[in-house]
DNA sequence: CTTTAATTCAAACATGTGTTTTAATCAACT
DNA sequence: AGTTGATTAAAACACATGTTTGAATTAAAG
């Protein structure tokens, strides 16, 4: 049992519970239950519950934010060669793209953004600000680059309609959670009875298997990505 | 002391501190101090901390949801005299308008819609189970009412963007509490640098007072719905 | 091989938390 | 005033939870 094996078990245990449960409510007991190691081993590799959770988000969100700024470093570059602005459909792809894309890149990943989505809907907290700081870089250029793509808009209207982007992207990326509202609000509605219906009539598959999923996410990350983008950029033009 | 008095302490507390705090990490101990009274008096009149939260939720679904479902049917009443479709932009408005000045039509209520928030973030629990059952003639008739609008989007569109729109006013609501990322968004951006400095230099007032808030909501709950809705009827319409 | 360092483990620690119990107090009714 | 029911309060209950401790085990170094 070597060092590096435990310590990865045990975030991959905390991504998971911690996703799905919230920090206050995911014992200590049962991430090491989960990863099959002594509860002592938190506090031997990561001092405390706080200090794991902070690595749990480190590990992911360094190669994440790499991504994101590489995307959006490019889109101002090659507005720069043409001699135009950036367009906002290209600084909003570069602000959602990476983040759904990796969260359909597995399974760990996906319980990842489920966390920060949660992370973000905390109290102020050491790990909260953590998380800011490794955001910092991108948010500024990004609300740098909106404010060339929409001169005409005023200060204050462009940070709203930026946070209702970031409010919508946190939503979104809550899906990976089968206790999402939208999976709920389909079982609801009429609309969601009617498709249900044609998929049982169509596919042979079991009427509850397409409440599950509001895309077919089979083949259509991009397009998950494609419509979430469509959606803000007609709002931040609008 | 009456029953109605302790009753309305400790719903009031709970409120204001589950809101902030969320239900996990919100004792009852906590709850009862700031209402003023003992601990047995949860148990006592609401039988279980679960019960509680319920209680608490369902006192304002209810009357908000009233005004919600008049406001929509007198959208589609409207509509229907005239002999045309409900117009997107009416239909959001209705979504989002009763929402946004419930919340600010006092401290109390603009605790109850960040707790709504957090307990729509939360795994399924019976509380959350008993707010859908609140919500589904809402949300049903929302759904038809936005097919009628938007003949021609297929039905995992509609349902994506309404989803998307949700999360956006779920996300919108969260502006509650201080601790919001839009705050903290601000104060990392240049553009938010920017902002202070002018109000530094026009109004006179402190430095750190417009940081708080995104929209001069002195007078503008009207415009911060305008906003929002406009956002979210483009996105809609996209 | 021996020594040192790292890691794991079970138990203990210090405290917390929702719930229950029971007696005292208050309120309402006759 | 006495009786009954409602409410409050403090203590106890039954566990839970993050952290610490010290011994045992494993790994690394010389």
């Amino acid at each position: 049992m070597n060092r590096v094996g435990t310590q990865k078990k045990i975030l991959d245990a905390a991504e998971k519970l911690l996703a799905h449960n919230g920090y206050h409510a995911t014992t200590l007991r049962a991430i090491t239950a989960e990863a099959g190691v002594n509860v002592a081993a938190v506090n031997y590799h990561f001092g405390s519950k706080e200090a794991l959770l902070d690595n749990v988000i480190e590990r992911r969100i360094v190669p994440l934010n790499s991504a994101r700024m590489e995307m959006l470093e490019s889109v101002r570059a090659d507005a720069l060669t043409r001699g135009r602005r950036p367009s906002v459909r290209d600084l909003m792809h570069a602000f959602v793209a990476p983040t759904i894309s990796f969260r359909d890149s597995g399974k760990g990943a996906r319980n990842f953004i489920a966390l920060v989505g949660r992370t973000l809907g905390e109290p102020p907290s050491a790990v909260q600000h953590s998380f800011f700081r490794f955001m910092e870089p991108f948010i500024k250029l990004m609300l740098g680059s909106l404010k060339e793509a929409l001169p005409e808009l005023s200060d204050d209207l462009l940070l709203l309609r930026f946070h209702l982007s970031v409010g919508m992207l946190v939503y979104t990326i809550r899906m990976a959670d089968e206790s999402d509202i939208l999976g709920q609000t389909r079982a609801l509605s009429d609309i969601g009875n009617k498709t249900i219906g044609k998929s049982k009539g169509g596919s042979g598959v079991g009427s509850k298997a397409p409440a599950k999923r509001p895309v077919d996410t089979a083949n259509t990350t991009e397009k998950l990505v494609d419509e979430v983008v469509n959606f803000m950029t007609a709002g931040m033009e609008a």
